[in-house]
DNA sequence: TGTTAGCAGTCTCGTTTGGCGACTGCTAAC
DNA sequence: GTTAGCAGTCGCCAAACGAGACTGCTAACA
């Protein structure tokens, strides 16, 4: 072992050629690779021997090791890493894979729950992996509209609609006497008020209100209701979809119970798997990487967990930016198909902004599905 | 192996303590139990001798075998049955435990998901095993009431409340010229007639109409879209909850990494979940576990699918039978405490009929916390 | 007739051993 | 700089072995 590492120069062509190769290889078959088996399916035109020095260089480098003695090469991290920045070819989905996914994904768009899961199964299955998907989430919600409904004699049902499309409602106990059509009065008067504010606001503008025009009784009672269901929903912790659980225990890796038993425990813990999607701060991230969309890898030990150094993750942002946002992302072993998993999570995340923009109500922008084909 | 088996006649008492003291032992510790063990862990009062003799009386009964010639005894599927049906001793709640329960579950009872997702998680624990859970299902809704909202120009929402607590809402695209007040028209001449009624009912009550009084177009409208919602609802399958699976994945029975990926698959399944917690046909059950709320137990090869021989399942229904019901079950391996799951599952259902029936709109029973728990 | 001690017999499980095969690194020739 | 050839290393696997765990049986005993 000397003293250089993986910057001190570039790799020659023919290296990137054969670490391409060997982790293409390696990710196919997870079993240590030949030197004989590259020159054999990987048509490099030199002979095993020359590819022998090559591997020892490379080794030497950091990108690729040996797990014992008289075994082929795998890559290392940096060798993961050096494979998908600068030499990995994204497998991108074909015409008519997009127009499928854009199809089904358009047609459930108007229910949150299964529009969600369709997005986190079909990652998972596109990349053979466990995908995890967060609901968009607004910062402040805004409301859109209230209902007050009378169900019982002292049975009330407080229904709120909000910007982004979710609908909460709660079952209130009515006070003495309180009538379908003083609470129809109650939410017409209020509704102007609410329409279109966050819950902060809309408490600043009550109490605004002339003297001579206090809330009644009535209004108050709902008012009160519908701020303490808005301060729910605000602080409340978005859902998040997963799927894959089966296609990641068919990987070697998770063969062992206990680390399946660690995968099944991580992605059972709805707040965990929201702190593997968040990225950390961008700031520590080259700027091409920030502008529109990135989407984020972090492999092995990168991850801020030392009980996820085994595996990579591959994450995105859609929706609004800081405005209505979600992330997606698939999960896997360190050993991943990121040329597979990039591209996908990449259009996907454009597919979940393209539906969060056109079909949702709060939604303005006008982008076509053919200019966000273009781009991806 | 004679042509005696385990209904030629009832055990002796001593046969029964000993059948009893295997099944206890394995459940516990999961490997094949010595006559040795069996007379120092279970003071049984005679020598190991004796107890050989009676092991090898149970085995010829077909209560026992041996997984090979050396080795202690396991319990069959038979005696796994007869310890179930009259040797088990049910370790009921504490006192305290039955009050910390019934507390969490009235807290969040309101919130369908939450509340469901309780009952799955508490069981799950309590059992240490997988535990599924179906939200309460009505064999027809019936509706509460109708809104319609307009959102913008030409977008709506309609939100329709049923009986059982369900709110739905779906957007719409609303005809040129609607407004909201065309839209509160609508819905409040409608709504008396959606009241309480299936989407059945009120279909053929629009058409009893008088001649002279039809429907507007904008009642039409709401109508057509209430009646659609209605059968989706009807016609969907009810969301599935589930918990338990690292418990599950902790048993040795799952340590081999096929047998933990079927479990995983079964669980990712909804559809497979459902069919698991249904019983077939009480018909055939004698009819003394028939008559309330009862606990149903199917052992290995017992289950409707070959695939789930190696496990075993402890189901009840809960909810208003024939009205709003749905199912919890727990599932695990063959070598299960029943003795823990068939208490807990009977309790879980009666407190979930319990929020059920007094919590939700539709209740109408007054049955006290109290009378629950003594019946349990 | 039922119970018990003692013992031979059987089978699993963990460990050891040795051979095979898969690669590599090195050397020397091209 | 490239290549063939070869010695050396190590994981993997199957066979062999010994220890330990229980049983079933026999014969003695209450």
């Amino acid at each position: 072992m000397e003293g250089r590492n993986a910057s001190d120069h570039v790799l020659t062509e023919r290296q990137a050629r054969i670490l391409k190769a060997v982790v293409d290889q390696y990710v196919r078959h997870a079993s240590p690779v030949a030197s004989e088996t590259l020159v054999r399916e990987h048509g490099l035109g030199v002979s095993s021997a020359t590819v022998r020095n090559e591997l020892a260089e490379l080794e030497a480098r950091g990108f690729i090791c040996q797990p014992h003695t008289s075994a082929g090469r795998i890559p290392s991290e940096t060798g993961y890493r050096y494979f998908v920045q600068r030499l990995m070819a994204e497998r991108q989905l074909s015409r008519s894979e997009r127009v499928t996914l854009r199809h089904q994904f358009h047609q459930v768009a108007l229910v949150r729950e299964e529009w969600l899961q369709l997005a986190a199964v079909t990652l998972a299955r596109g990349v053979q992996a466990a995908a995890i998907v967060t609901a968009p989430h607004m910062r402040q919600s805004r409301l859109k509209h209230v209902e007050a409904v009378q169900m019982q004699e002292h049975l009330g049902l407080i229904i709120v609609v909000l910007h982004d499309g979710t609908v909460k409602q709660q079952l209130v106990t009515l006070p003495d006497g309180v009538t379908q059509a003083r609470l129809s009065a109650a939410t017409s008067r209020l509704n102007p008020v609410f329409s279109g504010r966050t819950r902060v606001e809309f408490s600043i503008k009550v109490s605004e209100l002339p003297e001579d025009q206090p809330l009644s009784l009535d209004e108050t009672f709902v008012f009160s209701h519908v701020s303490n269901i808005v301060k729910e929903i605000d602080s409340r912790e978005t859902p998040v979809y997963h799927s894959g659980l089966v296609e990641l225990l068919d990987q070697p890796e998770f063969a062992r119970s206990d680390r399946a038993r660690a995968i099944v425990e991580l992605l059972e813990r709805p707040q965990t798997l929201r702190d593997v999607l968040m990225p950390g701060s961008d700031a520590d991230l080259p700027a091409a990487l920030v502008d529109s969309n990135p989407v984020h890898v972090v492999i092995g030990s990168e991850n801020r967990w030392d009980w996820m150094r085994e595996c990579a993750v591959v994450t995105s942002q859609y929706g609004l930016f800081g405005e209505l946002t979600g992330f997606i992302g698939v999960l896997g072993p360190v050993r991943f198909p990121y040329g597979v998993a990039v591209p996908a999570v990449r259009y996907i995340a454009r597919l979940m902004t393209e539906v969060l923009v056109n079909d949702w109500p709060s939604g303005s922008s006008t982008r076509t599905p053919e200019e966000i084909d273009r781009v991806s």
